[in-house]
DNA sequence: TGTTACATTTAGTACATACTGAACGTACTG
DNA sequence: CAGTACGTTCAGTATGTACTAAATGTAACA
């Protein structure tokens, strides 16, 4: 058990700022405050250390804690002679936002990468529709379909691996 | 004046899908919709268009459609003999969304770039603090400065824009 | 210059969702 | 096998926000 001891106030700074960033970007602002009280931990912290820390519930924590952990943002160490869960921060900030940009993106995009092909297979309907002429539609298509082609899988380029790494 | 045309199914579910991803993106659902109801028009609309076709209001449309305004997905068009407004779609996917990104995350992120700095300046005054040594707080400032420094101008990257454009 | 026909703005509302707190499940300990 | 000490789940709530509708602003026409 750790002492119950006052953070300093510029990492006090950093960790609302952290919220929020996450809560402007859609995660919720625990998320980052969670981080970041972490990241500038030299120690591992566990699920009360956080809820005292921020003032947030046990329950709210453990959600958070596990959406970090699913991007690889913290890491569950042992602390032998205690049965509490303990978290630290990775600092591979490449891989965090990779893994979440994956999660969150990937999983939003799947839905709509076969609505082109639908779309497309319908086309046919669409000649001397009142709505506009097939051919407009048809070319409409076609660029979206080429856009699609390039940012799929962005991720995986090479030269951008670099980058976020 | 446009008849009051019904929308095809097809694109109809467009919109919708067009709509949940930039509701799931954090933008408003309407922007979504109001961009894929315009690209798939062959001719200009206007508010009243956009009003009947999704069933919103104006003034909603309105603040929708400058958004896209800004970043450049839409752009106004002048029908003579009529005094509305006019707007169509473009299709240079990679312009907007480097706009849009570049609107986004641009803003929200300036506010955060000078917080390391500041929190370097006053590293200082965490040496020998109880929470964490300042050793390993400098460690991790530098990691975060790293990180900064390889994601600041990644737009700006000449492979990236290929691929963004 | 008054009137009209628009776009814009804004106060109010309805809805979504992040968070709370308690109940529950589960695995150590004695 | 109790009893305890955790983590997790979930119904309820509170906060934020996208949208509505009405008032306001603005520019073209007579």
């Amino acid at each position: 058990m750790t002492s119950p001891e006052s953070i300093n106030p510029i990492i006090q700074h950093f960790i609302e700022d952290a919220g929020n960033m996450t809560q402007s970007f859609g995660f919720g602002r625990v998320v980052g405050q969670l981080f970041a009280y972490m990241y500038f931990s030299s120690i591992p912290r566990n699920l009360a250390d956080m809820r005292d820390a921020l003032g947030i519930s046990k329950g709210c924590a453990s959600t958070a804690v596990r959406q970090l952990e699913q991007w690889g943002a913290v890491k569950k160490v042992w602390v032998k002679g205690d049965r509490k869960d303990y978290y630290e921060a990775c600092d591979w900030f490449g891989r965090i936002l990779k893994n979440a940009i994956v999660d969150t993106f990937g999983k939003r995009m799947s839905s709509y990468t076969s609505l082109l092909d639908e779309i497309e297979d319908d086309l046919v309907t669409l000649e001397g529709h009142g709505d506009g002429d097939g051919a407009f539609i048809r070319q409409r298509i076609d660029n979206l379909k080429q856009f699609q082609q390039k940012t799929r899988g962005i991720l995986e380029n090479p030269i951008i691996r670099e980058i976020i790494k």
